[in-house]
DNA sequence: CCGTATCCAATAAGATACTG
DNA sequence: CAGTATCTTATTGGATACGG
């Protein structure tokens, strides 16, 4: 019998390690691994379950999302936690530190959006599409309007405070709820995704409410123009 | 023998993709692999050999940087050229699309420098800590500096120019000559590095013309406050 | 000097089955 | 549901050897 095995990772340092004194290879060593960062970006607003994750992130394995969040933990971007009585399920959830990740995220995505490779129909996350809002908002068009706009997915449901050409974005709550929305969006993801980002017409995804407003907001968040073959 | 073998890397797709139709997961599949950025990192301040590349990526093989920049040229971020006469050297450069992503250089380092893990004892490139002052510069700090600021890393030769709060950094050229600085640093990168975030005494690098100013530079990219274990 | 090709060993990822 | 355990495959890195 082999004597316990402690690896590295176990302690959270990765065991491939750029050995490179610049922050950038540095934050590759903490959320560079295959699946880190898209595991982060699902719990950026808000913790999640394992199942969940698992759900979320088209072909992860378990063994491999075990892996990442205990990874993660050690490096103290996420924390297990237990939700109160009478539920007592373990939520996984970004640290402050982890939360202050999002640009990379954005930064990330705001340049893909450029790619000529880019699939759009391929299946997205709730939270993905939430943040590519964050990210693809133009301040000019959504500039005149004030309003809250629901989002139910499955069992997740979301609300959006639009104000002066910005986007916020929370899980709905007691105190942001779906019912108070001027509009709600329904149904997968990917259907508002084709319809904001692939220009399908707005009743592929389910509406009600105001549905003029629903149908301006699906027009805020313009691509930039592609790269050619030749980048540029 | 075998049939041609027509890998897809070799025509630029990754072999392992995440199925995701978000912008942060395609990113990730143009440069999410092992070393793909740190390459593109070297290449933002201009074109460089395969032999500098891989001085300056220390670890990383010969075989793995062939790899990286045939997937980086092919999905149209990199392009190999030839110098003119009489040098015909091949260099790599990063494509226009590919100099677009160093907002996500920038966003990994920024994050990343709140790491406790952080050993900024590690070699370090000229590139990379050249790019690290873009990221880092306090604007109130350099606010009344407009200066020339020379560097000379072993071969290559850079020139800053700090005006407004802000910096701007370039290869030496004919049009921006070392000569033209009010202060040079030579020495090895680490050096500096050491210097600037490591609150080590100035002669450690060497300094040319203005000392006073050179002190006063190294003090202007001041680290922002660790994370303590719980991740705030 | 500038790479490319090949071979090998170590590790990471993926698939699947299984357990409390 | 929430993960482990196990097995297989793919990728990486290191060492060379080799051609222009």
């Amino acid at each position: 019998m082999e004597l316990e095995k402690i690896t590295s990772a176990g302690r959270g340092e990765p065991k491939r390690r750029y050995d490179d004194a610049c922050g950038t290879a540095h934050a590759l060593d903490l959320i560079g691994e295959r699946w880190a960062l898209l595991v982060l970006r699902e719990l950026m607003l808000g913790p999640r379950r394992f199942t969940d994750l698992k759900v979320d992130l088209p072909g992860i394995s378990a063994n491999v999302l075990t892996q990442r969040l205990g990874e993660l933990e050690a490096r103290g971007l996420v924390r297990r936690r237990f939700l109160p009585s009478p539920t007592r399920v373990a939520v996984y959830e970004a640290t402050a530190w982890g939360l202050e990740a999002e640009p990379i995220v954005q930064s990330l995505g705001r340049w893909a959006a450029r790619s000529p490779a880019h699939d759009p129909t391929l299946p997205i996350s709730g939270v993905s599409i939430l943040l590519s809002f964050r990210t693809m908002i133009d301040a000019r068009r959504a500039k005149g309007i004030d309003a809250r706009i629901g989002f139910r997915f499955g069992h997740d449901d979301y609300v959006a405070r639009i104000k002066k050409g910005a986007i916020k974005v929370a899980r709905a709550s007691e105190a942001r709820p779906l019912s108070g929305c001027d509009a709600v969006f329904s149904g997968p993801p990917s259907a508002l995704a084709a319809v904001v980002y692939g220009g399908q017409p707005l009743d592929l995804v389910g509406v009600t409410g105001d549905r003029a407003l629903a149908q301006r907001f699906t027009t805020l968040f313009p691509l930039p123009p592609k790269v050619g073959a030749d980048g540029h």
